[in-house]
RNA sequence: GGACCCUUAGCUCAGUUGGUUAGAGCGUUUCCUUGACAUGGAAAAGGUCGCUGGUUCGAGUCCAGUAGGGUCCACCA
């Protein structure tokens, strides 16, 4: 067996494990009878994207509930991919083009998509490499990308299926317009923020009352030349004499009604209201009822176009919002101007404000809304954290119709044909269901030179929204069955950020609850039973991490500087349940820190004798017990943390099982025992038996390093080369297994080290606070009695060696010593040096001061008539026993610093 | 305007149905290159759990209010 190096070196064992588990296919998930499957869908990253921080955190967590349900003997499959990402990709694409002078419209659909096709094909793959070097163990063969044949021939299946269901029509309405995109987006891709801007006091004069004014407040004056109405609230006595009266419009002059309607807040500024209905959603619907004309002054991009008048025209809209307030004042029209600060919508990928426009798209009325309520309320679908369920709720509650259409050319072309020569904006909702007018399926019309495809192409969530079913093979019934549908669907759970409940999660359960086994019962047709929400990472001063800001590490040189494990265990311990986490890199050098931790307990446990030591009963002794019922315990809590998804309360706990129990002290204790023969083979049996299940019960998080030491430990054999084909045992298992080998921990005993751990401590603490940690030549007195003194005695070796003492021996010792109480009786140091009284006197009176405190306070509370009366008789015990053990304390501190003098 | 989250040690955070003396990592102080590990070991300092009330024998934990920070939703020009 090859000795394990003084470090763990992560970048070798890295690069050949994974080898080694693609090698043997160790991540390939397949329908197996008999057993439980576990599935995840990946949510799929862009395919021109970068793994990110929040990439890191999200697919960790789904690494290792896939290990974990591995490790707990089921049938474990993650699914990769990637998305195709409409906007995201098609604006790198064009920022590439633009380097060369060229528009994607110089080059034409066609070549503009090849070019998507070709950047596609250069960086796809990039993510999913990167996955890789984190340890992802997603099966690689079922990788799927949104915009891969099969998966587009799904998309637009549900398209036309959605259509001929009536979900789906076409609409003109005011949409979210992105004048740098020069798209449509949904409701959801619009982002909210102050803006500091000016509020402009405008006058309206009144046509027929010369001299006289309507006054109106506005932050966009450029749009006044859209201006057809003002509006006042019908109740208003300022305006009761005006309502049907007309106004001279201030800009491009024209006179225009003014009407009475309740939108209006009578409160804010002069409670009188421009109507811009192209440019503003409550004034578009005013327009409505008023049947008001629609003007609109702007151009796709943003600039202003002729309607605007001739001096805006064709300037950009802030240029000509500065010059429509210059024009105002000249013409004595603007009253006044203030800073004000108004909320503003901006694309979320463009970073521009979006301006409403009102132009013809494609809504999807949502299917199964109401079900997909239910999925949720009553819990067929799990959220975790459970408050997240109420915002879904929330969202699905008021939900509105979906613009699904984008005026983009990288994605799902929407499969509607308009026959030629047709007006496509004169479409009444009948015309567009006539089929010589319209054409409406996957495959395009039979006669294409009639036809004319629509522009628009859909939304990518519309196609993403498919995920977790389209990735098993649905719709195609042999592609399905192969893919293990049937087995796999629902998924198990769903890992993602809380950022995309609205876009996508809830979208799925939309999806999934409409298109997969029809007529069966809803917690048949969910897309996943459960959905982890992780916490956003954010930097050291709480800040989102954003590429501008520059406040993101690069996960990939993290790996590169802690290692692939470290980096995982470090990120996992700072990510509690649903909170956002502050990035410290110091707790990833703490990750990195564990694993040379456990490398090298693994080297001192393979240094101390060969594989293959057998449990002897025989020779327990309370340690062992001690640390085989802490593993029990702590194998429990890993149970319960998985259970409730609690993974950085189960790196905690392994953490300081390990650490604490097993390296502090097992580990130490072992030194003495294994130098014993009697004690040494059941003492490496003890090690072997701890270490087999941690690595176990650790692989999950930290994959590579754990592979590594089960190889090296040897215990990958029997058949079960690879951690893999291990099997974590339950706290019961562990029990079970133990009992059959004759072994039953015995709990009092293991508490007892409790006692002598203190005692150590203690010990310690005497040569520490007098300069002599270091020395080993030390001699102790202890002043014990009878069981105390066996049970000391019982652990002598150990005790020497722990406290780094030549002698612990059973005497009163001097009162001119050093001195401690400790569980197992008052402790003496024989110190060469002379006491200093003073401070010795100084410790013992702090030490006095703090048990006379807790003594008194239990006290109170067991004189407490009610206390004693209502506290359950556990709590009431321990509160005796504590007072017992105090007062014990207390008695002999006492002593000790009386006879100090 | 509505909903939700956070406030605990110098810093970043745990604290599971209320129950012995509130924990961890980092940082700080002192000592230690002892034959797994200095990416380490030992010891120690450090908290009236934002504030005010209430419920209870008992509150960091439950309730009400309040201050500060944050997130999401919402058509106030």
């Amino acid at each position: 067996m090859p000795e394990i190096t003084t470090s763990y070196e992560p970048a070798q064992v890295e690069r050949t494990w994974y080898a080694a588990w693609m090698a043997a296919g160790a991540f390939e998930g397949k329908p197996s009878a008999g057993r439980q499957g576990y599935s995840i869908v990946i949510p799929p990253p862009n395919v021109t994207g970068v793994l990110h921080m929040g990439h890191l955190l999200n697919n960790t967590l789904q690494d290792i509930l896939i290990r974990r349900a591995r490790l707990e003997g089921k049938e474990a499959m993650w699914i990769p991919g990637t998305d195709h990402a409409g906007i995201a990709t098609q604006t790198v694409v064009e920022r590439e083009l633009r380097k060369s002078k060229l528009t994607r419209r110089d080059l034409g659909r066609e070549k503009f998509l090849e070019r998507v096709w070709s950047w596609r094909q250069e960086k796809g793959d990039t993510i999913l490499e990167q996955l890789r070097r984190l340890g992802a163990s997603c099966d690689w063969s079922r990788t799927r990308f949104t915009m891969d044949p099969g998966y587009s021939q799904a998309v637009i299946g549900v398209f036309v299926e959605l259509f001929r269901r009536g979900h789906i029509y076409r609409g003109k309405r005011l949409v979210n317009w992105c004048p740098a995109s020069l798209t449509a987006l949904s409701d959801e891709e619009v982002i909210i923020k102050p803006v500091n801007g000016t509020l402009f006091h405008v006058r309206y004069e009144i046509t027929d009352r010369p001299g006289q004014y309507v006054q109106v407040a506005t932050t966009r004056p450029e749009t006044i030349p859209g201006d057809v109405a003002l509006a006042v609230h019908p109740e208003d006595p300022r305006y009761a004499g005006l309502v049907g009266k007309t106004v001279w419009r201030p800009l491009n002059r024209a006179p225009i009604p003014i009407v009475a309607d309740t939108a209006v807040d009578r409160e804010f500024g002069s409670g009188a209201l421009k109507i811009t209905p192209a440019h503003d959603k409550v004034d578009f619907e005013v327009g409505l009822r008023h049947r008001l004309p629609v003007i609109d002054v702007l151009n796709a991009d943003g600039t202003l176009n002729a309607d605007a008048g001739p001096e805006l025209a064709g300037m950009e809209r802030f240029a000509g919002r500065k010059k429509a307030a210059e024009l105002l004042q000249a013409s004595g029209n603007l009253v006044k101007e203030e800073p004000y600060t108004n909320n503003v919508g901006f694309s979320e990928r463009a970073d521009v404000p979006i301006e409403p426009r009102l132009t013809w798209q494609w809504w999807l009325k949502y299917p199964r809304v109401e079900e997909a309520k239910t999925a949720v309320r009553d819990g067929q679908i799990a959220f975790y954290p459970e408050r997240w369920s109420k915002v879904y709720l929330h969202w699905l509650e008021n939900i509105q119709d979906w613009c699904i259409s984008r005026q983009l050319w990288w994605g799902h072309r929407i499969p509607v044909w308009y026959r030629k020569g047709l007006d496509r904006d004169r479409l009444s909702p009948d015309e567009l269901r006539d089929p010589t007018k319209v054409h409406v399926s996957p495959a395009g019309p039979g006669d294409p030179e009639n036809w004319e495809q629509e522009e628009d192409v859909l939304d990518t969530w519309a196609s993403s929204w498919l995920w977790p079913f389209v990735t098993l093979g649905w719709p195609d019934a042999a592609a399905m069955d192969k893919q293990g549908f049937d087995y796999f669907y629902p998924t198990t759970t769903l890992v993602t950020g809380p950022d995309i409940i609205f876009f996508w999660v809830a979208r799925m359960i939309m999806a999934g609850l409409e298109f997969t086994r029809p007529g069966e019962p809803l917690e048949r047709r969910i897309p996943f039973r459960n959905v982890y929400f992780t916490g956003i990472i954010r930097d050291a001063q709480g800040r989102k991490m954003s590429k501008s800001l520059g406040n993101s590490p690069d996960p990939i040189e993290l790996i590169g500087k802690y290692g692939a494990d470290g980096l995982r265990f470090g990120i996992i311990s700072i990510a509690p349940q649903g909170q956002d986490i502050r990035f410290q890199e110091e707790r990833i050098e703490g990750g990195k820190n564990f694993c040379n931790k456990l490398w090298n307990a693994c080297r001192f446990r393979q240094m101390s004798g060969p594989a293959g030591a057998k449990l002897e009963f025989g020779h327990f002794d309370a340690d062992d017990h001690a640390i085989l019922h802490r593993l029990v315990r702590v194998t429990a809590e890993l149970e319960r943390c998985f259970r409730e998804f609690e993974f950085s309360a189960a790196v905690q706990a392994l953490y300081t099982f390990f650490w604490n129990d097993f390296c502090d002290w097992y580990v130490e204790v072992s030194k003495a025992k294994l130098a014993n023969e009697a004690t040494r083979g059941n003492c490496l049996a003890v090690q072997d038996f701890v270490l087999r299940q941690t690595l176990l019960q650790l692989h999950p998080f930290i994959p590579f390093i754990t592979e590594e030491l089960w190889k090296q430990l040897g215990f990958g054999a029997e058949g079960m080369l690879l951690m893999r084909d291990g099997r974590v045992q339950t706290a019961a298992q562990l029990e079970a297994g133990l009992r059959e080998a004759g072994i039953v921990i015995d709990q009092t005993s293991a508490d007892s080290i409790e006692a002598v751990k203190a005692f150590v401590s203690q010990a310690r603490a005497l040569k520490a606070e007098r300069g002599l940690g270091s020395r080993r030549d030390v001699k102790f007195v202890a002043a014990a009695g009878e069981a105390a003194w066996a049970t000391l005695q019982a652990h002598h070796a150990k005790l020497l060696r722990m406290a780094g003492a030549t002698a612990i021996d059973r005497g009163e010792g001097s009162d001119a010593m050093p001195a401690a109480v400790t569980p197992l009786g008052v402790l003496r140091m024989d110190a060469s040096a002379a006491i200093d009284l003073g401070a010795e006197r100084a410790r013992l009176t702090k030490e006095r001061e703090k048990l006379a405190q807790h003594v008194a306070g239990t006290q109170a509370r067991l004189g407490n008539s009610s206390f004693v009366d209502k506290a359950p008789p556990a709590v009431l015990e321990g509160a005796r026993r504590q007072l017992a053990d105090l007062q014990t304390k207390l008695a002999e501190t006492d002593r000790l610093l009386q006879n100090l003098k």
